[in-house]
DNA sequence: ATCGATAGTCTCTAGACAGCATGTC
DNA sequence: CTAGAGACTATCGAT
């Protein structure tokens, strides 16, 4: 299908030609066929890079060209919210039939525009969180929204930030029963539940535009999915750095995966002697100025020390505890080629598009709090070895996974590179989730009384997966919650009102629990010190993670705790294995 | 007295959204 | 119900 055949606005056509698009990918044309244009719902799972956004385009113009409506666009990811922004910015030389041009805002936690501002353009890129918190904030414009596009929704797998999206889209959902609602997905085990749940239609595809072999590493021996097989040389007793060396000398790129922070550092240093020999002077000479860069955009740590050591040979890391304008350096000097292989946390996964010719997952065990190590789900290791291939550069990508035994890379090849990806489970049955978002959904007046707070939640991916039965009880219980701690109260009739102090709470985006706790320390407490407050904070639960006592401090804190016992605002734990707890809020003060 | 090997013990672990107040242009 | 690599420390033995 050419894009001269397509129903949407011949303006956008002239700028999609002008850019050199021409033929449709299969995805998209499936999702022609299917209706999408037509302002049916739809779900559309293909791997990355297959050509979402453009759909998503051509659905967002058609509404606001043909249709007098406004769109929003959700994405999981402030940084992604600049990639969209970027993307749309193109078809602000249009104009509606009003005269005006079409307006494309960017709405996250950066930027300051105010709400009313918001509402004058006609796309608004938001992240999940803002959207929600517009809702809470009753902005007036949602009302004007015709279409809604959510990014990347299979983060509602996510405990918390997956709650958040799903309470957004059916607060969307119902606030403007026309909607139309577009959500774009990984290759996940359940689209028809997703679709069905939103009401819309859904195509699902594995096409991707660059073809992808995975494969499983043990020592020196690559076996891959179709069969194949073949040896590495073993430069580095370590397989993933043999490999990633060999990518580079046949002129590739490669990314490494790793499962901590640390690991990203020693790989990278590892490595870089090996790589530094396969460069060319130039290369060489130009990585030295990147170096430099490092060290002169900001405070210099001995993080960016290190960093900047490793380009010098070709080699980045990159993860989270990186300042974001060094991570932006690497990502832009990989994309031109020039750094060779970028070891990473999965910040890389699911963030900015970065491809590489070869990706190659170190570990597939993580750790989590609580339950040890555990393995990954398939699903992320999908989104990783989904970045390997770069369109118009490699004809091919590969993805590897590392194997210690030959019985881990049996056990590999069928668990992860023939597995499925796993279904998506709702996460917003979780109590402690479930109390903030009953409150959100009060104070944003779309549950006026009780019956109705059950309707609303009737209408949630959770009740949709579980069953409505299922939901009731955790939803009383966090009305309950919510009645006892005067946030929310019956007025006549059985009508249900926001006390302001709910209001507040909801507003301003915290635990209901904090806020009991903090209410309550302050109630209590007779003279307020600053050991005291800190305490208070640390202690409540939207201050995670806890940092846990060194048995060597052990000792000082508990001397520090009898010092300090009038001070604090909650009484400590009798019980001494509770005591651990407790040591480690002192531990935050210190 | 000093060093060193070895074994046992301890530590530490991915990512990143919103809210506010105040200042600056 | 569930971990494991690497830093750190203690211990003992050899010189």
């Amino acid at each position: 299908m050419h894009i001269e055949e397509l129903d949407i606005p011949d303006e956008q056509k002239t700028i999609l030609l002008k850019l050199g698009y021409k033929e449709l990918y299969p995805p998209q044309e499936e999702a022609i066929r299917k209706g999408v244009l037509e302002g049916k719902g739809f779900v559309l799972a293909s791997p990355t890079a297959s050509g979402k956004t453009l759909i998503a385009e051509f659905c967002a113009l058609k509404h606001i060209l043909e249709k007098n409506g406004k769109v929003i666009y959700l994405v999981p990811l402030r940084a992604l919210a600049s990639e969209k922004y970027d993307d749309f910015l193109k078809y602000t030389s249009i104009k509606k039939p009003n005269g005006r041009n079409i307006r494309v805002a960017i709405s996250t936690g950066d930027y300051d525009t105010s709400d009313p501002q918001l509402g004058k353009h006609d796309i608004i890129i938001a992240t999940n969180e803002k959207v929600d918190s517009l809702l809470r904030h009753r902005a007036e414009w949602l009302k004007e929204v015709t279409l809604v596009v959510a990014d990347e929704i299979h983060l509602l797998r996510d405990a918390d930030r997956g709650a958040t999206l799903e309470f957004t889209l059916t607060a969307l959902k119902r606030f403007n029963p026309n909607l139309q609602i577009l959500a774009l997905s990984a290759t996940i085990g359940n689209v028809e539940e997703i679709a069905e749940w939103l009401k819309a239609n859904y195509v699902v595809m594995d096409w991707r535009p660059v073809p992808l072999r995975e494969g499983v590493v043990w020592f020196d021996e690559v076996l891959f999915r179709d069969g194949d097989a073949r040896k590495i040389e073993l430069v580095h007793q370590n397989s993933a750095i043999s490999l990633a060396y060999e990518v580079v000398k046949n002129g590739g790129q490669a990314l490494i995966f790793v499962d901590t922070r640390k690991n990203t550092i020693s790989i990278a240093q590892k490595l870089s002697p090996l790589i530094r020999k396969l460069l060319s002077k130039g290369e060489l000479r130009s990585l030295k100025l990147v170096s430099e860069q490092i060290l002169t955009v900001e405070e210099k740590t001995s993080l960016s020390d290190n960093l900047a050591k490793l380009i010098k040979d070709g080699v980045a890391f990159h993860h989270a505890g990186v300042h974001a304008s060094h991570r932006k350096i690497v990502e832009d000097y990989f994309r031109k080629g020039l750094i060779k292989v970028i070891t990473a946390t999965p910040t890389l996964a699911a963030g900015v598009n970065l491809p590489a010719r070869s990706v190659i997952v170190n570990n597939y065990l993580r750790y989590e709090p609580g339950y040890g190590r555990m393995e990954i789900p398939v699903l992320e290791y999908k989104q990783m070895a989904g970045r390997a291939g770069r369109p118009k550069y490699d004809k091919v990508g590969e993805a590897f996974l590392v194997a210690s035994t030959p019985d881990e890379r049996e056990y590999l090849m069928t668990y992860y590179v023939c597995a499925r990806p796993e279904k998506v489970w709702s996460k917003l049955g979780i109590e402690r989730t479930l109390r903030s978002f009953v409150l959100a959904s009060i104070t944003s007046g779309f549950a006026r009384r009780e019956e109705e707070v059950y309707d609303f939640f009737k209408e949630t991916f959770y009740a949709y997966q579980y069953g409505e039965k299922i939901i009731q009880r955790p939803l009383t219980s966090a009305l309950k919650f919510l009645i006892e701690n005067d946030m929310v109260k019956f007025e006549d009739k059985g009508f249900l009102k926001a006390t302001s102090f709910g209001k507040r709470v909801s507003e301003l985006y915290i635990d209901p629990e904090t806020a009991v706790i903090l209410k309550f320390g302050l109630e209590s407490c007779k003279k307020i010190s600053e050991i005291g407050l800190l305490h208070l904070i640390s202690h409540t639960p939207d201050m995670t993670p806890k940092l846990y006592p060194h048995r060597r401090e052990e000792e000082r804190l508990t001397i520090f705790l009898e010092e300090h016992k009038d001070e604090l605002l909650i009484n400590p734990p009798i019980l001494r294995e509770n005591s651990i707890d407790f040591e480690v809020f002192l531990g935050e003060l210190k």
